[in-house]
DNA sequence: GATTGCAGTATTGTTCAACGATCCAACAAT
DNA sequence: ATTGTTGGATCGTTGAACAATACTGCAATC
């Protein structure tokens, strides 16, 4: 190794470009046509037709269904094939007591947190709102969960982090299952703005005590509109 | 539906025996010598000679292997193979991080959790020691697991059940990336018991207090340990 | 009329053999 | 010492095949 070998270790990054197989393309669609409704709960994926469609094998595809149920995003029954996942009121409930149990304590912790945490939930907030100004519900949709992301980003685990994409994905779902108004999202961004001030003014339990209210509001909610469904709807 | 129909609905339990594939089967065979460090962290699993051994095609295994890297069990590297996971420092720090986000807050909240979950904290400890005194020690690394299980499981959540018991998984694999001394779990069985006691006496700010420090405790010894190890052996 | 029994059909579960793609170790060339 | 080349091993993916299971509809039964 020669001095003139120091160009290398100024080089940009590791380049994170990681080969990506075929199975991993295909469920990364799959997931995209999930989470934005394209695929409603409840309905099967022929493993035939999706494969002639998407141009892959059947094992391949099937691989790619292994990767989206271990998201919880599919529910695979045995001889029956896979579905889109169908959350019910309990996992509603489920899905709250995790993101309490996630983002709580995380806020808590906020004022131990590197600055640069604080400001990506800030800036989840300001995306929001700048995603309400033009009125662009489902932007607005994608910034809330991006504040919420954040939120349990404060804790610093990347095993934390993963699991809050799963719930929030999930939680997504859950919107898709009753035709969801997409002003659901709307009373809750002044929210995001007062947690997110409490949390710059290291004021950590007022951002807490904020979050938790809005937690309980919005899983109320949502609660609410799944009892009001039809119930025979939940085949 | 007869009046006579009522017989059904006084049987035993809707029987979980949900019928299991192949690949689920294996997955299970895998998973537990992993855990049990049959298979040491860092050996590749060639999907040629288990499927021969195993007697199922290689499209099976493959299938068993994305199971258990979805558990982080397992890693899996293009075009190279499955090889059992071989936590890092880092990992250590990530998992205890996850650790305190998903127990301490669930401790807090244990005031409000059903009696037979602090129980089955206690019932835990309890095997613990019973598995000391018997000399036991794979059994009582077994029990603390379960120990912080059932903290966790104070949170009531099923997710976060799951996400916990991945993370005591990983825990395990630590253990055996530094030839684990069994005493390791030693002298935490005293802890679990002033845990357990806290929570029974409903005093959660100091069952929290000790799981913290435990929590830190613990850690500590093993990032030791780590870095205690030659480094070259980290290939 | 409601339940049960029994086809036939469609779909999934699993296997197998094959081929191209990629990695890796060993060697040759500079 | 570094770089290019080669060959073997293993993975990624495919397509076809057969077995196992679930679903549908209809006939038989009470």
């Amino acid at each position: 190794m020669t001095a003139t070998d120091d160009h290398i270790d100024r080089l940009p990054a590791p380049a994170l470009t990681r080969p990506t197989s075929q199975a991993e393309r295909v469920a990364d669609m799959l997931r995209t046509f999930i989470i934005e409704g394209e695929l409603a709960p409840g309905v099967r994926l022929s493993e035939e037709r999706l494969s002639r469609k998407y141009q892959v094998s059947r094992n391949t595809l099937r691989e790619a269904f292994r990767l989206l149920s271990r998201e919880r995003l599919l529910v695979h029954r045995m001889h029956r094939g896979v579905f889109v996942a169908r959350p019910t009121g309990e996992d509603v409930r489920d899905l709250f007591r995790a993101r309490r149990a996630l983002e709580l304590p995380a806020v808590r912790e906020a004022d131990r947190a590197p600055r640069e945490l604080v400001e990506a939930v800030g800036a989840a907030v300001t995306e929001g709102e700048a995603a309400r100004a033009e009125e662009d519900w489902w932007r607005m949709g994608s910034a809330n969960m991006r504040f919420h992301e954040a939120l349990a980003g404060l804790a610093r685990s990347a095993r934390v982090d993963e699991f809050m994409r799963q719930v929030l994905a999930e939680t997504r779902l859950v919107f898709h299952v009753m035709a969801a108004p997409k002003e659901f999202h709307d009373p809750y961004l002044p929210w995001n703005r007062r947690i997110h001030l409490a949390l710059v003014a290291e004021d950590t339990e007022d951002a807490a005590a904020e979050l938790t209210e809005y937690l309980a509001t919005s899983e109320e909610q949502l609660i609410r509109a799944f009892d009001a469904m039809d119930p025979a709807a939940e085949t």
